[in-house]
DNA sequence: GGGGATGTGTTAATATCATAGCAAACGCAA
DNA sequence: TTGCGTTTGCTATGATATTAACACATCCCC
């Protein structure tokens, strides 16, 4: 038996969206105002039925010989990702990575802002990265209270991935992006997506063998 | 219809096979000889019958109320992933995110060595990152071929990314590691391994939502 | 030695996801 | 207005992946 029960709508869908809201605002830009799923599948090199039925999860409806309306999809998708509204988020461990995502300015799009960053080590306390204060870990959970953070994204070594979570539930988190490479021991009621680099290499080197 | 016609292993088994490695050699260390697949599925919050098939494509094999042998076990996956071998790779674009990429110790353990880095912007040109020299884009070519390196790192904007990738097909790159979110049109031979971190957080997103 | 407990390997059943097929909706051109 | 081509939305078929079921092998304890 594995963790959730059941899963209201099906994962590679969700996956999926962002890369669609990704064309869709290229073409926006490009000045359009209509699109096909059959447009945006052969963009992504997709089946056009598989674009259909993720767009349909999102709850808007097109028009048959037009296809959707392109800002309304747009607001649709995000909406249902709730990337319309920007949610605050802590990051824990102001290593390189840590630093990557915090200058990483794609994540607005997606309505992520990383308010401060945290970490142990006493010389980077009090410092910044592009604007964002360094604060010791200890303090986070009266910050994220008073700030009412409730996302974390973990990037400390594997070592210390599980001891950091601990203090970001402790402060409130319900959501933890972890991109350290453990399996985290938390509570039912918070949610946790796990950012395998090494999965993503292995499969890679698996294609690039059988070629 | 979609890329590629037929798969001659299972996508998800790939994806779960690094972290059992983590599991494995963290037992290892701890002085194990032994492990039996229920234990790896208790670590992981997996279905031990799972972790038995996943096991079971790398060839190796195990005995009842033993488990399996861990040095043997850890190798077969290893030489499963080519991860045994060390495979040098180019990294292209050493903005932050390719900074954090080459100062990430733990894909020595994937047998990944990132043994230069690339960009076009003069001022980078002829620093490095972490000991490893950043040389200009166009200098490529001929650096992969004297190096026989085939596996490329793509850490640049999505607005350049398909540019920077058509110069590592050039210069013989058969694998690309694709940090940038964008879809990447290369040849037939070509292997490409898209990380979207977005993605990612869109599951969390409404994960998150739905709780 | 002889049960009992545990763990493998395999086959079968189920759930999930992707793909194909088709009718109805609609704009466009004649 | 009428026929044609396109595109949606739905249904059903097929492929893949996960979970369950079970027979057999091995060790431990008595």
């Amino acid at each position: 038996m594995r963790g959730e029960p059941k899963r209201l709508f099906p994962h590679p869908s969700i996956r999926r969206l962002p890369s669609y809201l990704r064309v869709l605002r290229q073409l926006r830009v490009e000045g359009s105002q209509k699109v096909s799923c059959t447009r945006i599948a052969r963009e992504l090199d997709l089946d056009s039925t598989q674009v259909r039925k993720d767009l349909a999860l999102t709850g808007i409806t097109g028009r048959p010989r037009i296809g959707y309306e392109l800002s309304p999809l747009i607001d649709a998708i995000e909406n249902f990702l709730g990337w319309n509204r920007v949610t605050d988020a802590f990051l824990v461990g102001a290593g390189s990575l840590g630093r990557a995502l915090i200058g990483y300015d794609n994540f607005l799009r997606c309505g992520l802002n990383i308010s401060a960053a945290f970490d142990v080590m006493a010389e980077k306390i009090g410092s910044d990265i592009f604007g964002r204060k360094i604060h010791h870990l200890n303090d986070m959970p009266e910050l994220a209270r008073r700030m009412g953070v409730t996302m974390g994204i973990l990037t400390v070594p594997g070592s210390s991935a599980q001891a950091a979570a601990n203090v970001m539930v402790a402060a409130g988190i319900t959501g933890i992006w972890n991109f350290a490479p453990v399996k985290l021991d938390l509570p039912e009621n918070v949610a946790v997506e796990n950012v395998e680099l090494v999965s993503s290499l292995a499969v890679l080197s698996v294609n690039m063998a059988g070629k």
